[in-house]
RNA sequence: GGGCGAUUAGCUCAGUUGGUAGAGCGCGUCAUUGACGUUGACGAUGUCAGAGGUUCGAAUCCUCUAUCGCCCACCA
């Protein structure tokens, strides 16, 4: 027996070793495990893609939950015997990123402002692949077997030419339009944004009525009133039916006499405020709707930067957030203030990132018509091509897609991938240009110019499983498309899952995973969402360091359902420490207590050890029926006890008079069940917890090749 | 306003197709030179949110109520 078993189990210096010792076996590549006839070349395949990570950090706790479960996925299916590939990511994340590398700038008393574009660009991507480093190597710390051979980075250029492609195909389509539209514009940020990216917050604040002509009408933004020509009511509304539809009306108003125009549009609520109301169709995102449906004029009051234009009059050049109490100032001096609401509780869009107010603004953007995307993406979901788990996330996505909004791709950003188009400066027109061959407007023979927007980053990452994969006629596009598993955070089901789906149909005509499995939120251990104003984020790697990764997997995912958050607390960890080092002293007793016997003979099987090794196929027919119906919570869970509850505590403490009686035949018979229970649960367990289980593999007689590619017991 | 989910032991949560409740941590008592104290044995603790229904039987299926949470939404 090896000395190594005399001491507690150490992960410190077993994991490094053993990643290296997998890594060099060329296993977490599938075409290497055929080379080498661990794997068939015609077994069926099995495929997942590692939910690109954002390379502008390191790990938190909700990678540690990914690598965990993902792991436990691909381990299984390669001991399985399938052609497995699991193939690891790196998200260049634009928005996302840059705020990361614009906080950093400000620790440095600069912005971005103060960088040419070229250099910023330059600069972040310095940054990005220095943080790229450490990400592998802390990937590899969790014991991912992902293989790092068939790596991407959505900026590498083969990803960006599909991405290209992509666009071209939806403006040939007619799914691409660069429309003139009401965006939510972050007025901190400097970018327009998707409808997923604001986040409502309820507010408190005033709310005002104001006499307009003949009426009252009421807002909580008067700032935004200065151009206000429209005065709209509903049709059906008795009080105000002597007005009819584009009627003129004059009004004093904040900058003297306007003359407003009666609009009846149903959108209007008869029983909010006093029914009638004037419209900013620049920046309100309702008002933009009635403009357009009735064809009214609309004029920017405010601009990019929150300031306020000529049309304000004496305000002019003033920022909105100063100028609304002068407003209501001037107003009131002119008698037409009727009464303020101190306490008006409403939702406000604020941008998802610095919480700053969200000023909607008529910009032109690319956009891309989602309806007939959804469509499609409904009916396969619908004719059950795509497995949820857990299940209502199927109806949560549905919802979605029968609601869809088209999507604004434009960010006015500097990081991310360049929109390969030519806007002309003299129409608007937009044009799509992948081989930067246009110059002159068709319409207007203006002149173009680049476009120099990038684009959102979810459109390139939501063409990632056809992309990596080489589509059209690479190899692993026929081998492993459609993926097999889809797995990552709950929280991303309309940025990602969703739009991956609608993508991968798009472009490949099939669904791009068969099965979604998703995952709630690592909390901390008061079950409080971890931040760092907080101060309770946890480093995975810190609790893998102390414990152990093995602790840390088994603690990820026990008990812990899909969809659900996990609490996440040291005691869990520190309970699967101890059953790491279950597993090595347990060995250590089968170890010494079959010195004496030679692995090669096949001693009679006592009646007795029937019926244990009975037991053990039918604890390991559960489980394997629980691997294969995604319950690695409860696999982990059962496989924790059948070992400690029953091969510990039961079959080995009455083996002990077994072992040191004197029927041989008895004893030989227990030996070899002993050794037999031994590796059947080292296979199980090794999903679970891969070093302790393959450096006792390595130190027992018999075995030759790497436990990672042993066959599942079952 | 619409949708989704949760409510089970002190805490965090399981409970796969309905068959008189489970785990980890914590707690109590005892054990101790022999695989392991990172241990072992034994134990305590729950009207499974509430009400009604279906059923031979409900934590599990249905309806309603309450509380909490999340997502979506253009009442100015």
């Amino acid at each position: 027996m090896d000395e190594k078993f005399l001491k507690p189990y150490d992960p410190k210096s077993t994991e490094g070793k053993i990643y290296k010792l997998w890594e060099e076996s060329g296993f977490f590549n599938p075409d290497i495990c055929i080379a080498k006839g661990v794997t068939k070349a015609d077994a069926p395949s099995f495929s997942i893609l590692m939910p690109p990570t954002n390379a502008n950090g390191s790990l938190h706790a909700g990678h540690g939950l990914v690598m965990t479960i993902e792991d436990i996925m691909v381990r299984y299916k390669r001991m399985r015997g399938f052609r497995t590939l699991w193939l690891p990511g790196l998200d260049h994340a634009g928005f996302e990123t840059q705020v990361v590398y614009e906080k950093k700038l400000e620790k440095e008393g600069k912005t971005r402002f103060d960088f040419p574009p070229e250099e910023l660009y330059k600069n972040i991507l310095d940054f990005t692949l220095e943080n790229s480093k450490n990400i592998k190597s802390q990937v590899a710390k969790m014991g991912a077997s992902c293989d790092w051979s068939r790596e991407k980075f959505t900026l590498d250029p083969e990803i960006v030419k599909t991405v290209y492609q992509t666009f071209k195909k939806l403006s040939d389509d007619g799914l691409l339009y660069r429309g003139k539209r009401i965006v939510s514009w972050c007025p901190r940020h400097q970018t327009s944004f998707s409808d997923l990216e604001i986040a409502d917050v309820e507010k408190t604040e005033k709310f005002y009525y104001f006499k307009y002509g003949p009426f009252t009408i009421s807002t909580s933004r008067p700032e935004t009133k200065f151009g206000d020509k429209y005065v709209v009511m509903h049709p059906a509304d008795k009080r105000y039916a002597e007005y009819k539809d584009g009627q003129k009306i004059t009004a004093e108003w904040i900058n003297g006499p306007v003359t407003g125009t009666i609009i009846k549009d149903e959108a209007v609520d008869m029983e909010f405020g006093t029914g009638v109301m004037t419209i900013t169709p620049w920046h309100d995102t309702a008002d933009f709707e009635i403009a357009k449906r009735h064809d009214l004029k609309m004029e920017q009051i405010i601009d990019l930067k929150g300031k306020l234009l000529p049309i304000a009059g004496e305000f002019a050049g003033q920022h909105i957030s100063k100028a609304r109490e002068a407003i209501v100032e001037k107003l009131r001096g002119k008698g037409l203030v009727e009464k303020i609401d101190e306490n008006y509780k409403h939702n406000v869009h604020t941008c998802y990132k610095c919480g700053t107010t969200i000023e909607p603004q008529v910009l032109p953007q690319w956009f891309i018509k989602m309806k007939p995307l959804a469509e499609k993406a409904l009916e396969r979901i619908k004719a059950g091509e795509i497995k949820y788990i857990p299940d209502h996330y199927e109806k949560i996505t549905t919802h979605w897609l029968e609601n869809i909004m088209d999507w604004n791709i434009s960010r006015q950003i500097v990081w991310g991938i360049p929109i390969p188009a030519k806007i002309c400066d003299g129409c608007g027109e937009g044009y799509v240009d992948l081989d930067d061959t246009l110059s002159k407007c068709t319409k207007c023979e203006g002149a173009l110019r680049k476009d120099t927007d990038t684009f959102d980053t979810w459109f390139s990452s939501g063409q990632w499983p056809f992309a990596t994969l080489g589509f059209p006629d690479g190899k692993d596009f026929k081998d492993f498309y459609p993926t097999d598993v889809m797995e990552t955070a709950g929280e991303i089901i309309f940025f990602w899952v969703s739009r991956m789906i609608m993508l991968g149909i798009y472009r490949t005509g099939k669904v791009p995973f068969k099965t979604v499995y998703l995952h709630g939120l690592v909390l901390d251990a008061k079950a409080q969402k971890m931040s760092k104003s907080k101060g309770n984020v946890i480093n995975p790697l810190d609790l893998t360091e102390k414990f152990g990764t093995d602790a840390f997997r088994m603690g990820m995912v026990v008990g812990n359902t899909p969809g659900t958050s996990l609490a996440l607390s040291e005691d869990k960890i520190r309970a699967y420490k101890n059953f790491a080092n279950k597993i090595w002293n347990a060995t250590r007793f089968v170890l010494e207590s079959t010195q004496d016997f030679d692995t090669k003979a096949s001693p009679t099987v006592s009646e007795k050890d029937k019926g244990l090794l009975a037991e053990l196929d039918d604890a390991m027919r559960d489980i394997t029926k629980d691997m294969d119906n995604f319950r690695y919570y409860l696999a982990g869970e059962k496989l924790y006890h059948y070992f400690w509850n029953t091969f510990a505590d039961v079959i080995i403490e009455e083996s002990k008079p077994i072992i040191s009686g004197t029927d041989e035949s008895a004893k030989q018979s227990r030996q070899s069940t002993l050794l037999h229970i031994l590796k059947t649960c080292l296979k199980a367990l090794h999903p679970f917890v891969p070093f302790v289980t393959e450096e006792i593999w390595s130190s027992l007689e018999d075995t030759e090749s790497l436990l990672m590619v042993e066959n599942w017991p079952a």
